[in-house]
DNA sequence: GTCTATATGCGGATAGAC
DNA sequence: GTCTATCCGCATATAGAC
Protein backbone atom coordinates (compact mmCIF):
# COMPACT_ATOMS: atom_id res chain seq x y z
CA UNK A 1 0.00 0.00 0.00
CA UNK A 2 2.61 2.47 1.08
CA UNK A 3 4.85 1.11 -1.63
CA UNK A 4 6.69 3.56 -3.82
CA UNK A 5 6.32 3.69 -7.56
CA UNK A 6 8.94 1.59 -9.29
CA UNK A 7 9.56 -0.52 -6.23
CA UNK A 8 9.23 -4.19 -7.05
CA UNK A 9 11.71 -5.94 -4.81
CA UNK A 10 9.36 -8.71 -3.80
CA UNK A 11 8.78 -9.89 -7.32
CA UNK A 12 11.96 -8.86 -9.08
CA UNK A 13 14.15 -11.26 -7.09
CA UNK A 14 12.26 -14.40 -8.08
CA UNK A 15 11.87 -13.16 -11.64
CA UNK A 16 15.62 -12.74 -11.93
CA UNK A 17 16.22 -16.30 -10.77
CA UNK A 18 13.55 -17.56 -13.13
CA UNK A 19 15.03 -15.71 -16.10
CA UNK A 20 18.56 -16.73 -15.21
CA UNK A 21 17.60 -20.38 -14.92
CA UNK A 22 15.84 -20.36 -18.26
CA UNK A 23 18.67 -18.65 -20.11
CA UNK A 24 21.45 -20.63 -18.45
CA UNK A 25 19.67 -23.92 -19.18
CA UNK A 26 19.50 -22.99 -22.85
CA UNK A 27 22.85 -21.35 -23.46
CA UNK A 28 25.07 -22.13 -20.49
CA UNK A 29 26.31 -20.02 -17.62
CA UNK A 30 29.40 -18.65 -19.34
CA UNK A 31 27.49 -17.80 -22.49
CA UNK A 32 24.74 -15.84 -20.76
CA UNK A 33 25.48 -12.24 -19.79
CA UNK A 34 24.01 -10.27 -16.94
CA UNK A 35 22.64 -7.92 -19.60
CA UNK A 36 20.68 -10.74 -21.20
CA UNK A 37 19.22 -11.80 -17.88
CA UNK A 38 18.26 -8.22 -17.12
CA UNK A 39 16.64 -7.83 -20.53
CA UNK A 40 14.60 -10.99 -19.99
CA UNK A 41 13.33 -9.58 -16.71
CA UNK A 42 12.80 -6.13 -18.16
CA UNK A 43 15.27 -4.16 -16.08
CA UNK A 44 18.74 -2.76 -16.64
CA UNK A 45 21.83 -4.81 -15.86
CA UNK A 46 22.82 -2.71 -12.88
CA UNK A 47 19.56 -3.50 -11.12
CA UNK A 48 20.50 -7.17 -10.85
CA UNK A 49 23.17 -6.30 -8.34
CA UNK A 50 20.51 -5.32 -5.85
CA UNK A 51 19.62 -9.01 -5.68
CA UNK A 52 22.90 -10.78 -6.07
CA UNK A 53 26.44 -9.68 -5.22
CA UNK A 54 27.76 -11.23 -8.44
CA UNK A 55 27.05 -13.69 -11.23
CA UNK A 56 28.73 -16.61 -9.49
CA UNK A 57 26.50 -16.24 -6.44
CA UNK A 58 23.45 -16.11 -8.68
CA UNK A 59 24.39 -19.47 -10.17
CA UNK A 60 25.12 -20.93 -6.77
CA UNK A 61 21.76 -19.77 -5.43
CA UNK A 62 19.96 -21.40 -8.35
CA UNK A 63 21.63 -24.74 -7.78
CA UNK A 64 21.28 -24.58 -4.02
CA UNK A 65 17.61 -23.73 -4.16
CA UNK A 66 17.06 -26.59 -6.56
CA UNK A 67 18.80 -29.10 -4.34
CA UNK A 68 16.84 -27.90 -1.33
CA UNK A 69 13.61 -28.36 -3.25
CA UNK A 70 14.66 -31.84 -4.22
CA UNK A 71 15.61 -32.93 -0.72
CA UNK A 72 12.52 -31.38 0.83
CA UNK A 73 10.19 -32.89 -1.74
CA UNK A 74 11.56 -36.35 -1.26
CA UNK A 75 11.57 -35.83 2.49
CA UNK A 76 7.89 -34.92 2.39
CA UNK A 77 6.89 -38.17 0.68
CA UNK A 78 5.07 -40.70 2.82
CA UNK A 79 7.47 -43.64 2.70
CA UNK A 80 6.33 -47.21 2.35
CA UNK A 81 7.93 -49.71 4.72
CA UNK A 82 8.65 -52.30 2.09
CA UNK A 83 11.96 -51.50 0.35
CA UNK A 84 10.66 -52.74 -2.98
CA UNK A 85 7.69 -50.41 -2.80
CA UNK A 86 9.94 -47.62 -1.59
CA UNK A 87 12.24 -48.14 -4.55
CA UNK A 88 9.27 -47.82 -6.87
CA UNK A 89 8.29 -44.69 -5.03
CA UNK A 90 11.77 -43.27 -5.45
CA UNK A 91 11.90 -44.10 -9.16
CA UNK A 92 8.56 -42.51 -9.86
CA UNK A 93 9.27 -39.52 -7.65
CA UNK A 94 12.59 -38.94 -9.36
CA UNK A 95 11.14 -39.09 -12.86
CA UNK A 96 8.22 -36.82 -12.00
CA UNK A 97 10.34 -34.31 -10.11
CA UNK A 98 12.89 -34.12 -12.90
CA UNK A 99 10.24 -33.73 -15.52
CA UNK A 100 8.60 -30.85 -13.68
CA UNK A 101 11.85 -28.88 -13.59
CA UNK A 102 13.82 -29.67 -16.69
CA UNK A 103 15.71 -26.38 -16.65
CA UNK A 104 16.83 -26.73 -13.05
CA UNK A 105 17.85 -30.36 -13.51
CA UNK A 106 19.76 -29.67 -16.68
CA UNK A 107 21.53 -26.69 -15.16
CA UNK A 108 22.38 -28.59 -12.00
CA UNK A 109 24.24 -31.17 -14.01
CA UNK A 110 25.80 -28.90 -16.60
CA UNK A 111 27.00 -26.02 -14.53
CA UNK A 112 28.71 -27.79 -11.66
CA UNK A 113 32.05 -27.06 -13.26
CA UNK A 114 31.30 -23.37 -13.23
CA UNK A 115 30.90 -23.22 -9.49
CA UNK A 116 33.93 -22.08 -7.60
CA UNK A 117 35.52 -24.64 -5.30
CA UNK A 118 33.70 -23.71 -2.13
CA UNK A 119 30.26 -23.52 -3.70
CA UNK A 120 30.89 -26.80 -5.49
CA UNK A 121 31.50 -28.56 -2.21
CA UNK A 122 28.16 -27.42 -0.83
CA UNK A 123 26.19 -28.65 -3.83
CA UNK A 124 28.10 -31.90 -4.02
CA UNK A 125 27.27 -32.64 -0.42
CA UNK A 126 23.57 -32.14 -1.09
CA UNK A 127 23.71 -34.36 -4.13
CA UNK A 128 25.45 -37.01 -2.07
CA UNK A 129 22.69 -36.78 0.52
CA UNK A 130 20.11 -37.49 -2.14
CA UNK A 131 22.04 -40.43 -3.56
CA UNK A 132 22.37 -41.82 -0.07
CA UNK A 133 18.60 -41.89 0.20
CA UNK A 134 18.49 -44.26 -2.73
CA UNK A 135 21.40 -46.33 -1.54
CA UNK A 136 19.75 -46.75 1.86
CA UNK A 137 16.75 -48.32 0.14
CA UNK A 138 18.97 -50.67 -1.81
CA UNK A 139 20.94 -51.67 1.26
CA UNK A 140 17.83 -52.36 3.27
CA UNK A 141 16.32 -54.39 0.45
CA UNK A 142 19.54 -56.30 -0.14
CA UNK A 143 19.82 -57.16 3.56
CA UNK A 144 16.23 -58.43 3.49
CA UNK A 145 17.14 -60.54 0.44
CA UNK A 146 14.58 -58.66 -1.60
CA UNK A 147 17.14 -57.26 -4.01
CA UNK A 148 20.08 -58.91 -5.64
CA UNK A 149 22.78 -56.28 -6.00
CA UNK A 150 26.47 -57.18 -5.88
CA UNK A 151 27.39 -53.56 -5.12
CA UNK A 152 24.89 -51.06 -3.76
CA UNK A 153 27.03 -48.07 -4.70
CA UNK A 154 27.16 -49.07 -8.36
CA UNK A 155 23.49 -49.93 -8.36
CA UNK A 156 22.72 -46.49 -6.93
CA UNK A 157 24.67 -44.74 -9.65
CA UNK A 158 23.19 -46.96 -12.35
CA UNK A 159 19.61 -46.37 -11.25
CA UNK A 160 20.03 -42.62 -10.98
CA UNK A 161 21.74 -42.38 -14.35
CA UNK A 162 19.01 -44.42 -15.96
CA UNK A 163 16.24 -42.32 -14.45
CA UNK A 164 17.98 -39.05 -15.29
CA UNK A 165 18.10 -40.18 -18.88
CA UNK A 166 14.36 -39.69 -19.20
CA UNK A 167 14.86 -35.93 -19.31
CA UNK A 168 17.02 -36.15 -22.41
CA UNK A 169 14.23 -37.41 -24.60
CA UNK A 170 10.80 -37.24 -22.91
CA UNK A 171 8.46 -34.48 -24.03
CA UNK A 172 4.96 -33.93 -22.75
CA UNK A 173 2.41 -34.73 -25.42
CA UNK A 174 4.64 -37.23 -27.20
CA UNK A 175 4.10 -40.89 -27.93
CA UNK A 176 3.89 -41.94 -24.30
CA UNK A 177 2.34 -40.44 -21.19
CA UNK A 178 4.61 -39.73 -18.27
CA UNK A 179 2.78 -42.33 -16.22
CA UNK A 180 3.47 -44.99 -18.81
CA UNK A 181 7.12 -43.98 -18.93
CA UNK A 182 7.29 -44.22 -15.14
CA UNK A 183 5.83 -47.70 -15.27
CA UNK A 184 8.23 -48.94 -17.93
CA UNK A 185 11.25 -47.45 -16.21
CA UNK A 186 10.21 -48.80 -12.85
CA UNK A 187 9.98 -52.19 -14.43
CA UNK A 188 13.53 -51.90 -15.77
CA UNK A 189 14.83 -50.65 -12.43
CA UNK A 190 13.02 -53.41 -10.60
CA UNK A 191 14.63 -56.05 -12.76
CA UNK A 192 18.04 -54.40 -12.81
CA UNK A 193 18.27 -54.75 -9.02
CA UNK A 194 16.73 -58.21 -9.11
CA UNK A 195 13.72 -57.25 -6.99
CA UNK A 196 11.70 -60.17 -5.70
CA UNK A 197 7.94 -59.99 -5.11
CA UNK A 198 5.69 -56.94 -4.98
CA UNK A 199 4.29 -54.80 -7.76
CA UNK B 1 63.82 -32.66 -44.33
CA UNK B 2 63.34 -29.59 -46.43
CA UNK B 3 61.12 -28.22 -43.69
CA UNK B 4 61.65 -24.63 -42.64
CA UNK B 5 62.49 -23.60 -39.11
CA UNK B 6 59.39 -22.86 -37.10
CA UNK B 7 57.20 -24.92 -39.40
CA UNK B 8 55.17 -27.43 -37.44
CA UNK B 9 51.91 -27.77 -39.30
CA UNK B 10 51.79 -31.53 -39.07
CA UNK B 11 51.88 -31.57 -35.32
CA UNK B 12 50.33 -28.24 -34.39
CA UNK B 13 46.91 -29.13 -35.77
CA UNK B 14 46.44 -32.21 -33.60
CA UNK B 15 47.93 -30.46 -30.62
CA UNK B 16 45.40 -27.67 -30.93
CA UNK B 17 42.52 -30.13 -30.97
CA UNK B 18 44.01 -31.95 -28.01
CA UNK B 19 44.41 -28.77 -25.99
CA UNK B 20 40.98 -27.48 -26.95
CA UNK B 21 39.33 -30.73 -25.94
CA UNK B 22 41.06 -30.79 -22.60
CA UNK B 23 40.22 -27.19 -21.75
CA UNK B 24 36.66 -27.31 -23.03
CA UNK B 25 35.97 -30.50 -21.09
CA UNK B 26 37.13 -28.80 -17.90
CA UNK B 27 35.72 -25.29 -18.28
CA UNK B 28 33.20 -25.38 -21.10
CA UNK B 29 33.30 -24.03 -24.63
CA UNK B 30 32.04 -20.54 -23.83
CA UNK B 31 34.40 -20.17 -20.89
CA UNK B 32 37.53 -21.12 -22.81
CA UNK B 33 39.19 -18.45 -24.93
CA UNK B 34 41.22 -18.93 -28.05
CA UNK B 35 44.08 -17.30 -26.16
CA UNK B 36 43.93 -20.00 -23.48
CA UNK B 37 43.96 -22.76 -26.08
CA UNK B 38 46.91 -21.13 -27.81
CA UNK B 39 48.79 -20.82 -24.51
CA UNK B 40 48.23 -24.50 -23.76
CA UNK B 41 49.72 -25.39 -27.13
CA UNK B 42 52.52 -22.87 -26.78
CA UNK B 43 51.68 -20.59 -29.70
CA UNK B 44 50.04 -17.19 -30.06
CA UNK B 45 46.30 -16.88 -30.56
CA UNK B 46 46.57 -15.74 -34.15
CA UNK B 47 48.31 -18.98 -35.11
CA UNK B 48 45.19 -21.01 -34.31
CA UNK B 49 43.45 -19.48 -37.29
CA UNK B 50 45.79 -21.31 -39.61
CA UNK B 51 44.07 -24.50 -38.48
CA UNK B 52 40.49 -23.48 -37.99
CA UNK B 53 38.42 -20.72 -39.57
CA UNK B 54 36.81 -19.92 -36.22
CA UNK B 55 36.08 -21.19 -32.73
CA UNK B 56 32.73 -22.72 -33.65
CA UNK B 57 34.31 -24.88 -36.35
CA UNK B 58 36.95 -26.02 -33.91
CA UNK B 59 34.24 -27.27 -31.55
CA UNK B 60 32.36 -28.93 -34.37
CA UNK B 61 35.49 -30.72 -35.59
CA UNK B 62 36.13 -32.06 -32.10
CA UNK B 63 32.65 -33.51 -31.79
CA UNK B 64 32.57 -34.82 -35.32
CA UNK B 65 35.92 -36.55 -35.00
CA UNK B 66 34.77 -38.12 -31.77
CA UNK B 67 31.56 -39.47 -33.27
CA UNK B 68 33.46 -40.84 -36.24
CA UNK B 69 35.83 -42.63 -33.88
CA UNK B 70 32.91 -44.07 -31.98
CA UNK B 71 31.07 -45.33 -35.04
CA UNK B 72 34.22 -46.74 -36.60
CA UNK B 73 35.31 -48.48 -33.43
CA UNK B 74 31.97 -50.16 -32.93
CA UNK B 75 31.85 -51.00 -36.62
CA UNK B 76 35.21 -52.71 -36.35
CA UNK B 77 34.08 -55.04 -33.57
CA UNK B 78 33.55 -58.65 -34.54
CA UNK B 79 29.87 -59.10 -33.80
CA UNK B 80 28.45 -62.21 -32.19
CA UNK B 81 25.35 -63.67 -33.82
CA UNK B 82 23.41 -64.15 -30.60
CA UNK B 83 21.66 -60.90 -29.64
CA UNK B 84 22.26 -61.52 -25.94
CA UNK B 85 25.97 -61.87 -26.51
CA UNK B 86 25.92 -58.89 -28.81
CA UNK B 87 24.22 -56.81 -26.15
CA UNK B 88 26.95 -57.75 -23.71
CA UNK B 89 29.49 -56.82 -26.32
CA UNK B 90 27.83 -53.46 -26.82
CA UNK B 91 27.65 -52.74 -23.09
CA UNK B 92 31.29 -53.57 -22.52
CA UNK B 93 32.42 -51.76 -25.63
CA UNK B 94 30.49 -48.66 -24.62
CA UNK B 95 31.92 -48.57 -21.11
CA UNK B 96 35.47 -49.16 -22.29
CA UNK B 97 35.28 -46.66 -25.13
CA UNK B 98 33.81 -43.98 -22.89
CA UNK B 99 36.38 -44.58 -20.22
CA UNK B 100 39.25 -44.24 -22.68
CA UNK B 101 38.05 -40.80 -23.79
CA UNK B 102 36.42 -39.08 -20.87
CA UNK B 103 37.10 -35.57 -22.19
CA UNK B 104 35.60 -36.27 -25.59
CA UNK B 105 32.54 -37.98 -24.15
CA UNK B 106 31.92 -35.26 -21.63
CA UNK B 107 32.32 -32.54 -24.22
CA UNK B 108 30.10 -34.33 -26.70
CA UNK B 109 27.25 -34.29 -24.23
CA UNK B 110 27.82 -30.87 -22.72
CA UNK B 111 28.54 -28.75 -25.75
CA UNK B 112 25.78 -29.81 -28.09
CA UNK B 113 23.90 -26.63 -27.27
CA UNK B 114 26.86 -24.54 -28.35
CA UNK B 115 26.83 -25.92 -31.87
CA UNK B 116 25.06 -23.78 -34.39
CA UNK B 117 21.94 -25.28 -35.94
CA UNK B 118 23.55 -26.84 -38.97
CA UNK B 119 26.44 -28.41 -37.10
CA UNK B 120 24.07 -29.69 -34.47
CA UNK B 121 22.08 -31.59 -37.07
CA UNK B 122 25.19 -33.39 -38.30
CA UNK B 123 26.22 -34.53 -34.83
CA UNK B 124 22.70 -35.51 -33.86
CA UNK B 125 22.44 -37.71 -36.89
CA UNK B 126 25.63 -39.53 -35.95
CA UNK B 127 24.44 -39.98 -32.40
CA UNK B 128 21.17 -41.39 -33.70
CA UNK B 129 23.08 -43.84 -35.86
CA UNK B 130 24.89 -45.14 -32.82
CA UNK B 131 21.71 -45.46 -30.77
CA UNK B 132 20.13 -47.34 -33.64
CA UNK B 133 22.90 -49.91 -33.40
CA UNK B 134 21.81 -50.68 -29.87
CA UNK B 135 18.13 -50.63 -30.70
CA UNK B 136 18.69 -53.08 -33.54
CA UNK B 137 20.15 -55.54 -31.05
CA UNK B 138 17.19 -55.11 -28.72
CA UNK B 139 14.69 -55.51 -31.55
CA UNK B 140 16.35 -58.65 -32.83
CA UNK B 141 16.52 -60.11 -29.35
CA UNK B 142 12.92 -59.19 -28.58
CA UNK B 143 11.73 -60.78 -31.81
CA UNK B 144 13.60 -63.96 -30.88
CA UNK B 145 11.93 -63.85 -27.44
CA UNK B 146 15.32 -63.55 -25.81
CA UNK B 147 14.58 -60.15 -24.32
CA UNK B 148 11.49 -58.87 -22.63
CA UNK B 149 11.19 -55.17 -23.48
CA UNK B 150 7.82 -53.45 -23.76
CA UNK B 151 9.38 -50.59 -25.75
CA UNK B 152 12.71 -50.92 -27.51
CA UNK B 153 13.14 -47.16 -27.86
CA UNK B 154 12.86 -46.59 -24.11
CA UNK B 155 15.05 -49.56 -23.37
CA UNK B 156 17.68 -48.13 -25.73
CA UNK B 157 17.67 -44.79 -23.99
CA UNK B 158 17.68 -46.41 -20.56
CA UNK B 159 20.63 -48.67 -21.33
CA UNK B 160 22.71 -45.90 -22.85
CA UNK B 161 21.97 -43.54 -19.96
CA UNK B 162 22.92 -46.19 -17.46
CA UNK B 163 26.18 -47.03 -19.21
CA UNK B 164 27.08 -43.36 -19.70
CA UNK B 165 26.71 -42.90 -15.98
CA UNK B 166 29.88 -44.88 -15.37
CA UNK B 167 31.94 -41.92 -16.54
CA UNK B 168 30.56 -39.68 -13.81
CA UNK B 169 32.12 -41.66 -11.01
CA UNK B 170 34.57 -44.30 -12.24
CA UNK B 171 38.25 -43.53 -11.77
CA UNK B 172 41.10 -45.84 -12.72
CA UNK B 173 42.83 -47.17 -9.63
CA UNK B 174 39.77 -46.88 -7.45
CA UNK B 175 37.90 -49.54 -5.51
CA UNK B 176 36.93 -51.57 -8.57
CA UNK B 177 38.68 -52.54 -11.77
CA UNK B 178 37.07 -51.50 -15.03
CA UNK B 179 36.54 -55.14 -15.89
CA UNK B 180 34.62 -55.71 -12.68
CA UNK B 181 32.52 -52.62 -13.36
CA UNK B 182 31.77 -53.88 -16.86
CA UNK B 183 30.66 -57.20 -15.44
CA UNK B 184 28.36 -55.65 -12.84
CA UNK B 185 26.82 -53.22 -15.30
CA UNK B 186 26.35 -55.92 -17.90
CA UNK B 187 24.52 -57.91 -15.28
CA UNK B 188 22.20 -54.99 -14.56
CA UNK B 189 21.62 -54.35 -18.25
CA UNK B 190 20.96 -58.01 -18.86
CA UNK B 191 18.31 -58.12 -16.20
CA UNK B 192 16.81 -54.74 -17.11
CA UNK B 193 15.97 -56.05 -20.57
CA UNK B 194 14.88 -59.41 -19.19
CA UNK B 195 17.51 -61.37 -21.11
CA UNK B 196 17.04 -65.12 -21.09
CA UNK B 197 19.91 -67.57 -21.13
CA UNK B 198 23.57 -66.93 -21.92
CA UNK B 199 25.63 -64.28 -20.21
C1' DG C 1 14.48 0.36 -6.48
C1' DT C 2 15.94 1.45 -10.83
C1' DC C 3 18.32 4.05 -14.34
C1' DT C 4 22.25 5.99 -17.04
C1' DA C 5 26.95 6.33 -17.55
C1' DT C 6 31.26 4.50 -17.14
C1' DA C 7 35.75 2.05 -15.58
C1' DT C 8 38.37 -1.64 -17.00
C1' DG C 9 39.49 -5.75 -19.02
C1' DC C 10 39.00 -9.72 -22.07
C1' DG C 11 36.73 -11.73 -26.04
C1' DG C 12 37.17 -13.29 -31.38
C1' DA C 13 39.26 -12.33 -35.31
C1' DT C 14 42.50 -10.02 -38.83
C1' DA C 15 46.76 -7.50 -40.99
C1' DG C 16 51.19 -7.41 -41.96
C1' DA C 17 56.14 -8.24 -40.49
C1' DC C 18 59.53 -11.89 -40.30
C1' DG D 1 54.07 -21.06 -39.97
C1' DT D 2 54.20 -18.00 -36.41
C1' DC D 3 54.42 -13.56 -34.14
C1' DT D 4 53.15 -8.81 -32.79
C1' DA D 5 49.92 -5.33 -32.93
C1' DT D 6 45.42 -4.01 -33.28
C1' DC D 7 40.21 -3.39 -34.35
C1' DC D 8 36.13 -3.41 -32.07
C1' DG D 9 32.62 -5.12 -29.27
C1' DC D 10 30.89 -6.99 -25.13
C1' DA D 11 31.79 -8.62 -20.44
C1' DT D 12 31.24 -7.71 -15.13
C1' DA D 13 30.70 -4.56 -11.88
C1' DT D 14 30.23 0.13 -9.72
C1' DA D 15 28.94 5.31 -9.02
C1' DG D 16 25.81 8.57 -8.69
C1' DA D 17 21.36 10.70 -10.40
C1' DC D 18 16.41 10.35 -9.82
Amino acid sequence: MARKTGSHSEITGPRIREAALKLIARHGYAAVSMRQIAAEVGVQAGALYLYTPDKQTLLFDLLKQHMEDLLESWGAEEKDKDPVKRLEQFARFHIRFNQARVDAIFTSYMELRNLDAENFKVIEKMRKTYEDELEAILIEGADAKKFSVPDTKLATMAVIAMLNGVNTWFREGGRLSLDRVERIYWNMVRRAVGAKGAT
